[in-house]
DNA sequence: GGACCTATTTATAATTG
DNA sequence: TCAATTATAAATAGGTC
């Protein structure tokens, strides 16, 4: 704090990062920017997406839309059984667990996209009445500066609803809320 | 030339493009910066990168580094033997395959997160709410973070609720928000 | 690791040629 | 259809906490 660095981003040269730290930070970060590109790709195209990242030395990430399994196999061109040449003796049941498993997430994750789907007309609104404020306060004192008792009423009401909800979460497991993302288990 | 008329880039709704012509237009610009980018983080992290893009009714486009296409070949698996040039390879990408499925799914999770802050920026309304409201800053930031999907989902609601109530709002006595703080009746 | 900040660089939607 | 332009929106490197 007591120093104040010169910050902004800086240009960049496409080389390999050598120090590790950065290396890291940057695969993180790039990573993550890739699978959001290719998630905005496949929505607003409706292409199929498949991507696998493999950091050295760590576990592989990937992303898909719908899936990896199955846009390899419309790369390939053909549905197929597991083939029997490469993976272990016992990877048939393996694969059919697998593939029972995603397709009960993948119900769940439809189930999200229909909700989402759904609530569009309403987040249109929302994102109109943010372009219109520029400024955080602005946001929410300007409206509620002029609000009628009745209003008001109802807002205040609405949080107290919201106050009961949140606070009464309960404790599911599973899936989960953390910052910001949602977690597997 | 006598007209000079708007251009530049618009914000862009994250949703399927209906204009046919515009979304074949997209997909080809964005599919080469989703190859751009994986380059780039081929390049400067070293890792390995493989991505399919299946659009509808068109053949697949691929990106690789260093050479992930034929692996992909070889994990979906061909009836003959794979090639006895890089069999140590090819196990490699099964077992990277098979991991990173396990995390697709969470992966796409996350997009569909994305894709819902993207609609309804809701964390920064909570920021916005936060900053506006600081005697309440706690009960509502802390909850958030451990929320599951439905009480998620019934915020959403009701901050879109609160917020439709809010945008129509009316002129007549001082219920509201003053300097900072919120002024209860 | 993660969240946030900011000066810049990039990406890109709409448009023109 | 494709390449260039351009005004903006978005990404992001480096830093702080």
């Amino acid at each position: 704090m007591s120093t104040r660095l010169i910050k902004g981003r800086k240009s960049v040269r496409l080389a390999r990062i050598e120090n590790q730290n950065n290396r890291q930070v940057t695969f993180s970060k790039r990573r993550n920017s890739v699978f959001k590109k290719a998630n905005e790709l496949a929505t607003m195209t409706g292409a199929e997406v498949g991507i696998i990242v493999c950091p050295q030395g760590s576990k592989p990430y990937s992303f898909g839309h719908p899936n990896v399994n199955e846009t390899i196999n419309k790369y390939v061109g053909e549905e197929r059984p597991p083939s029997p040449s490469s993976p272990g003796i016992d990877d048939k049941y393996v694969q059919m667990f697998r593939k029972a498993n995603s397709r009960e997430l993948n119900t769940r994750l439809n189930s999200l996209q229909d909700q989402l789907d759904f609530e569009l007309n309403l987040k249109s609104k929302l994102k109109q009445m943010n372009k219109s404020v520029e400024s955080q306060q602005e946001w929410f004192k300007g409206p509620i500066e002029k609000m009628n008792y009745s209003e008001a009423s109802m807002l205040k009401k609405g949080l107290e609803d919201l106050l009961l909800k949140v606070k009464n979460y309960g404790t599911e497991r599973g899936y989960g809320y953390e910052n910001g993302k949602w977690k597997a288990e």
